[in-house]
DNA sequence: GTCCCGCTGTAAGAATTCGTTACAATCACG
DNA sequence: CGTGATTGTAACGAATTCTTACAGCGGGAC
């Protein structure tokens, strides 16, 4: 299941209860450049969800101990990686709610590995591309934050400034609001040697912003934390 | 071709060459809520594409005037619109290529427009950021359930937040109300180690949200036990 | 150089979350 | 009723996270 797989990869979780169809993917993903890790239960899955963040999740909806689609709907909440529902269940209909609750793409069995591995790059780029936003101002929740300038302004026009390190946070919050970020996630988006103390780093900087936004400690609106999981940034992003 | 179409909708470009089939798709997308405008030559295509600047684009790849693959290739380069291809072609290798080549999906002809609809959500939905399309929110018995913001509200407007646990199990009731849910089925979802003590977590997680919701522990009227069975969540659920 | 000041990581103690344990309450069944 | 199984809940404790205090570092100002 686990061979030494580059790590800068894009992650591929699968999850499908029939053996040689994970088998089958995994091998053509990993051949097509991609790290996987595949799954035969639901439960198995969920659990590593929370440490390690898929860029994209393969989900079969015939899974034996879950239901599929309530399956879907939690990822597509909680987790920002790309969702594909795999399923022999080939009716419109199903595609149509499979989609609407969340699901990036719906591929029906039988399919070939190759327009998988092509679909996957389809859901990657678009992901990756947005991601390199070249936009240095950014509105939300009556705030606006000038990371050319380090400035956050009020909505009455007060303006605050905040230093490298909590943009750096703010950033990684904006450019991807209402979807969890879990602490791995961050140590590694803001360069931070995985070292045992460095997430005590995180918090203090995380603390600090939200003082910054004068936000609530007993009850904060836009910065979230979920218990063992990480950190959820709620609120419409604008960015210009 | 263009009607009164409200300007805060999404613009969805239709390029196809069959009247009929520009016809019924632009209905459909209007239907749901779309603003639309259909081309039938790859060259008022665009043309036009200079000056409106669409969020989807719907591509036949059978166009009499110029080959498609090019202008998917040219679309995906140029413009940030989504591109759909729709093709009568249906080998695994003509989708291959066109979604290699920018295209962001591939739907094959004859389709059916509710899941060009859906797919079209899809695409949107990723690529807005913020915008929470899918339901996250749920009203029952004078409550109001956020799950982004892991709040419920009273019908007094009163907040009460609720832990990541507590929502689990929450959510697991919500999406399915009026039903018995067996004590293994609950472990599964939440992700328990099927150990012979987490069933006792269980029963606390349900005694700490049932205070949450105000029940009456002699006679709760949302959170029912069923003695050796289970527990049913009574109520009527919409969500939004 | 020296002083001053803001930024940033570390450390320590408080606060929160949540599973476990223990015991009380309830139910099924004779 | 009595008994054993099942469920509810208060209390405790481990893990995790928040906050405050403090020290090191670096960049100006003089």
């Amino acid at each position: 299941m686990t061979a030494d797989q580059p790590a800068d990869q894009p992650h591929v979780a699968i999850l499908d209860d029939e053996p040689e169809i994970r088998r089958m993917l995994s091998d053509a993903l990993q051949e097509a450049g991609f790290r996987t890790t595949c799954f035969g239960r639901a439960t198995e899955f969920e659990a590593a969800l929370r440490r390690t963040a898929p860029d994209v999740c393969l989900v079969d909806l015939g899974l034996p101990d879950r239901d599929g689609l309530a399956l879907v709907h939690r990822l597509a909440l909680e987790s920002g990686a790309a969702i594909i529902i795999i399923s022999g269940r080939a009716q419109v209909q199903d595609r149509v709610t499979g989609l609407e609750l969340g699901a990036d793409d719906y591929i029906i069995k039988p399919f070939d590995p190759a327009e998988v591995v092509a679909r996957i790059r389809a859901r990657l780029r678009k992901g990756r591309s947005g991601a390199a936003n070249t936009a240095n101002s950014a509105s939300f929740a009556g705030w606006k934050a000038h990371f050319d300038r380090y400035m956050l302004v009020d909505e009455t026009g007060q303006e605050t400034s905040f230093s490298h390190a909590e943009g750096e946070v703010l950033r990684l919050f904006l450019e991807s609001p209402n979807r969890l970020i879990s602490r791995a996630q961050m140590q590694e988006s803001l360069g931070g040697a995985a070292g045992d103390s460095f997430d005590r780093a995180m918090d203090v900087r995380i603390s600090r912003l939200r003082t910054k936004l004068g936000e609530d400690p007993k009850n904060p609106r836009l910065i979230k934390t979920i218990y063992g999981a990480g950190y959820i940034f709620l609120g419409e992003v604008r960015w210009s």
